[in-house]
DNA sequence: TAGGCCATCTGGTCCT
DNA sequence: AGGACCAGATGGCCTA
């Protein structure tokens, strides 16, 4: 695993970079950090830009600015919340590279051969028949059934345990 | 140092 | 209209 720690410390940088290390959990705050923004924006382009710098000053600059912003932070919020669900999707998938984090393409793909793995597993112990579920007749079974012998097309006779257990020691190995 | 992985920003599009 | 979602761009960190 990584140690990179790098929510935290991307966090600060872009706090540097956008809002000064200050939070940004109020409106307060975030008219704070659109001044110092704007302050910045005008010293980076007296440099620079020589004749197109825009004179965008007015409020309906400002309240965009404020948009973007918030619509930067909504959108932190939702990286998180998708990467909180890799991590609670890396905890429940067995594999043997505990001192090292999976990656979110490793992840994605050992989840999609462990779940082939344990649907093989579960029919091939059921023979395919599987006792009906409550209140429920047998349609649903041989539903998954059939959805299943649909999932596996051309891989009819693959075995997915073994290309499971395969992939677990690839991505050991690092390849 | 190159390449992989990642977080963040951003503008566009879709959805409610 | 505003939020959610998406994909491209950018740049930082880490490892081989």
């Amino acid at each position: 695993m990584k140690t990179k720690n790098k929510p935290t410390k991307r966090r600060i940088l872009a706090d540097k970079e956008t809002f000064h290390g200050e939070p940004t959990s109020s409106k307060q705050d975030l008219e704070k950090c659109l001044r110092n923004r704007d302050r910045r924006k005008g010293e980076k382009a007296e440099g620079s830009k020589v004749g197109t710098a825009k004179k965008k000053s007015s409020s309906g600059s400002r309240e965009s600015n404020l948009r973007r912003l918030e619509s930067n932070e909504r959108e932190r919020q939702r990286m998180h919340k998708l990467n909180n669900a890799f991590q609670a999707l890396r905890e429940v998938i067995p594999h043997v590279r505990a001192e090292k984090k999976l990656s979110k393409i490793e992840t994605l793909t050992l989840a999609k051969n462990y779940i082939k793995c344990l649907t093989s597993t579960i029919l091939n112990m059921s023979n395919g028949c599987l006792p009906p579920l409550e209140g429920e007749g047998s349609a649903h079974n041989s539903k998954f059934y059939q959805h299943y012998q649909q999932q596996r097309g051309d891989e009819e006779s693959e075995d997915h345990l073994k290309k499971y257990s395969t992939q677990i020691h690839s991505f050991r190995e690092g390849s």
